[in-house]
DNA sequence: AGATCTACCTGGTTGC
DNA sequence: TGCAACCAGGTAGATC
């Protein structure tokens, strides 16, 4: 289930495999994996060469060229954002660069097929996740884009602690919305507020700053070495290269329910917060 | 405003 | 063994 890590060392895997290669046809074997302007991405994104790709919150992005030929043509704002391919791969989409006679396998939702022979695959069992092409008129209408919060890795501590001052929903609910800061999922959220040693229902602005500030600190460490370690691999998660990471052997509580605290030897409880199973220590978390 | 529930979807696991 | 129920996960939207 990519998040923040998980979609980062995605991103920077696929990276040297497109560098430089321009898509040559699109095929889509899903409808439901299409979100946004289906037309965009049959009739925008064939010809156009991929100049970057990265993320953004859990969003793995494509950069496409513009040539200049066609730059009237494209509605004002102009310039605000490239014309891009935004994937979400929710639960279990995955990315492939394949050779150009690999047929599409079960799950495979979407092919481009590029111009040095091999072919990107989507695959997505659960069709949850979907892949938007964006001319650069498009942002305006996408409310998930515009509302997406700030990153975790390059917000200031003060402001991050700020997010959670205001906010009266308990904290774990706060990490995992979008809106507040982009990119925690269910793992990363569990995982740093058993490091900061703050019980996940607790309401956000009861925390003190101390607190938060500690929160802040904790997660980025996690996240950083998550990414050193190409993410955690728990059932779907395969990076751009099929490989598994290997941070899911650093849980100290995602998905140790009932197991031992490492800290304090406790067995850990769950609970659901937020919709989402929870784990956390009684004992280390306040 | 915030909490809770449902929908979306599939395959693996658990329980009878 | 067979089959039903349940679970995981991120987000949107409805309802209280």
């Amino acid at each position: 289930m990519p998040e923040l890590p998980e979609v980062e060392t995605i991103a920077s895997g696929l990276w040297p495999m497109l560098a430089e290669q321009t898509i040559e046809s699109v095929t889509i074997l899903n409808d439901s994996s299409v979100e946004g302007r289906r037309e965009a991405l049959e009739n925008y994104v064939a010809g156009r060469e991929i100049t970057h790709v990265h993320r953004r919150g859990k969003l793995l992005l494509m950069d496409l060229s513009i040539p200049s030929e066609y730059e009237h043509e494209l509605p004002a704002p102009r310039f605000e954002y490239p014309l891009q391919l935004a994937f979400h791969l929710k639960m279990s989409g995955r990315l492939f660069v394949y050779s150009a006679d690999t047929p599409p396998a079960r799950h495979t939702r979407i092919i481009f097929d590029l111009s040095n022979g091999t072919r990107l695959f989507f695959d997505d069992m659960r069709k949850f996740g979907f892949c938007r092409a964006l001319a650069p008129c498009d942002y305006l209408n996408w409310q998930f884009w515009q509302q997406l919060g700030p990153e975790p890795l390059t917000i200031k501590t003060e402001d991050f602690v700020a997010l959670f001052q205001s906010r009266r929903t308990r904290i774990k609910a706060a990490l995992l919305d979008q809106k507040v800061i982009a990119g925690i999922g269910n793992i990363y959220a569990d995982e740093s507020l058993f490091r900061a040693g703050i019980r996940p229902d607790k309401p956000s602005n009861e925390i003190s700053k101390k607190s938060l500030g500690l929160l802040h600190i904790k997660l980025k460490e996690v996240l950083k070495q998550a990414i050193r370690e190409c993410g955690s691999s728990i059932r779907d998660y395969r990076d751009a290269h099929g490989d598994a990471g290997a941070f899911q052997n650093n849980f100290l509580v995602y998905g140790r329910t009932g197991q031992d605290c490492r800290v304090c030897g406790e067995p850990l409880k769950t609970e659901k917060v937020a919709g989402r199973t929870t784990v956390f220590c009684e004992t280390c978390q306040k």
